[in-house]
DNA sequence: TTCAGGATGTACT
DNA sequence: GTACATCCTGAAC
């Protein structure tokens, strides 16, 4: 599978959440597995003119810092002091932007996955568990071993711990509103959330 | 099947 | 001190 580069994130951040579903997103871990997840579900966050995105109207903070880095960088950070979330920075170095992974599915190893989200084997998982395996951006950090400490990772690094390969195209792609940020005043009702129609009935509720 | 509540710690006011 | 781009559990239906 074709890598993509940082052209591919360096481009309007709504357009590059569209064009991330059905893409494959590999984790090599440290003893060089490599998990591998189809991603099915995103969310675009656009510094400049979005109340959500935590580096609104370019506010500069610590942990917004990574938003300002080159497209094709990897921003994760510590959500409710216990879940992580996975964002790709997009559009040119300065402009703090960046794609929400809301959801996957695995495509390999998934039996390694499992046992990182519930310390089973995947046939082992109840029904409940395959329904809710990677199905919201905590849920994927934790399968895929994703914390802090790859907070920064350059994407567009074929020999590094994380990067997007190309996958199956997705069918027809549904839009609705994104999740969790009651927050963000006019903000709450842009539709910059994105999902295969293959992969949901309804909108998931997250 | 749905829903309310709690866990838990960091960033920022 | 307050809010937070979440998830799990257990109870009610």
């Amino acid at each position: 599978m074709e890598l993509l580069g940082r052209d591919f994130y360096n481009r309007d951040t709504v357009t590059v959440a569209r064009d991330l579903l059905g893409k494959h997103l590999v984790r090599v871990l440290e003893d060089g597995t490599e998990l591998v997840c189809r991603i099915t579900e995103t969310e675009a966050y656009v510094g400049r003119i979005d109340k959500a995105c935590h580096a609104y109207g370019y506010k500069r903070t610590p942990r917004t810092e990574t938003l300002f880095a080159p497209p094709g960088t990897a921003y994760i950070y510590l959500i409710y002091g216990m879940y992580h979330c996975l964002n790709f920075v997009t559009e040119p170095e300065g402009e703090p932007s960046a794609v929400l992974i809301r959801g996957a599915q695995a495509v390999t190893n998934g039996d390694i996955i499992a046992k990182n989200r519930f310390n089973c084997k995947m046939a082992e998982m109840t029904a409940y568990q395959r329904n809710n395996f990677l199905n919201g951006p905590g849920k994927l950090c934790r399968g895929l071993v994703l914390t802090r400490a790859q907070n920064g990772l350059d994407l567009t690094d074929p020999r590094g711990a994380l990067y997007v390969c190309d996958g199956p195209a997705p069918g027809r792609i549904q839009a609705g509103k994104r999740i969790g940020i009651d927050y963000a005043q006019e903000a709450v009702d842009f539709p910059w959330r994105f999902w295969p129609e293959e992969s949901f009935s309804v909108p998931p509720s997250g």
